[in-house]
DNA sequence: GACACCATACCAACCGGTAGGTATTATTCA
DNA sequence: TGAATAATACCTACCGGTTGGTATGGTGTC
């Protein structure tokens, strides 16, 4: 037995719940989801899933860390950095976000902005595993902010960092509204206006090129 | 007894539960929120509280209609709405939501934001009551922005309510990122963007102004 | 005396976690 | 090599605190 298949089929039944927990608690929330919808939805019995994990919360964080890994990994491979324009390469990314908006609504948003909008004051481990899933994605997108500032040699009072975060903010706020509003039409509006945003920055006339 | 006092009085351990429900959810979400928590902060026994109201999810939606009324009352006799120019009125309107993000998170954040997220997958009628306040506080918006895009004669593939909705998208997204980093700094320097993004809609050289 | 309003005592279901066992695989060492 | 030992990966049955909701009774007011 190779030493990937031995990882595979050690953690088989792990990975089958964290993959459950993610799906499941992006539907229900994180307090609403019972280990035992978990449990079944992974096809493994209560006792594996103690065996796994000590407590729910620590389930919570591992499912975290699971995002964190399954979503750089899935941006990673994305052929948006192919670009050579790094603005290209940013508003490739946001179309790229866009094109996401597919299928329900708990199979495409994020369970990092979910729990961590739910548990922020009473579960502070998850949230900072949250806050970290999201933070460290938002970090990706600075490299290639800071190339297209010096490129078309925008100069202003907000940082490559914030923009970074914006464009999260974007992404988050038009979940939440995506799912009170029971329509994903105002999540791609809002990436429109996003995108938009964003041109706006770097083209606009009075910003002197370089 | 006039009929405002006897409203007042008449259902004044309704409206402390209310108003504790307000304050709780925010804090812990609506699941993790025990109707006991709501008595207890409300200073009301739980024998008053299933008087006035007949289940957990009533109780919710009772909630959400009262988030409504609130924060309508409250923006409505705000100052914003002083300025002649529509354009000032929208930016006064980003100023004011910028100036509120102070205190604690649970004291400024979106009831309806942060409910709707939790529960859209498992209880319509709550997740309607969320998304009918978030829709109706951005509808408010639409009139401002319509004026100003005729003021200024701005013509572009957005309307006046994809607009208003994704002020709510930032300012919603602004309070996820928020409570994942548990720091408000990001919530600010988003609703700069959002100012600076309608800043140079409005006023970018290319439109013709009226 | 009817009704709104509120208090206390209580219940039954739910659910996170535990107890205690078995099957399988890895490691040790005579 | 292979028996002994140990660790891993489960499984079933169950416990006990929690919690939404109820039953019932009391009190002030029109």
């Amino acid at each position: 037995m190779s030493t990937a298949q031995q990882l595979e089929g050690r953690h088989e039944s792990k990975t089958r719940i964290l993959q459950a927990a993610m799906n499941v608690i992006r539907a229900k929330g994180y307090t609403a989801t019972r280990i035992e919808d978990i449990c079944e939805a992974a096809g493994v019995t209560k006792g594996s899933f103690f065996h796994h994990f000590a407590t729910k919360e620590e389930l919570a964080i591992a499912a975290a860390d699971y995002w964190s890994e399954v979503t750089s990994a899935f941006f990673a491979e994305s052929a948006y950095h192919h670009a050579t324009d790094p603005l290209d390469r940013l508003l490739a990314y946001i179309d790229l976000r866009k094109a996401m908006l597919r299928g329900e609504l708990a199979e495409f948003t994020c369970l990092a902005g979910t729990m961590a909008q739910e548990v922020y004051a009473t579960h502070p481990a998850i949230r900072d595993a949250c806050g970290e899933s999201i933070s460290g994605h938002a970090a990706t997108l600075i490299p290639d902010i800071q190339a297209a500032i010096e490129k078309h040699g925008v100069q202003d009072d907000w940082s490559a960092e914030s923009l970074a975060l914006m464009t999260q903010v974007a992404i988050q706020g038009a979940f939440v509204l995506a799912k009170a509003r029971q329509n994903v039409s105002v999540a791609a509006d809002s990436l429109d206006h996003l995108r938009r945003y964003i041109e706006l920055l770097f083209r606009q006339p009075q910003t002197q090129h370089a």
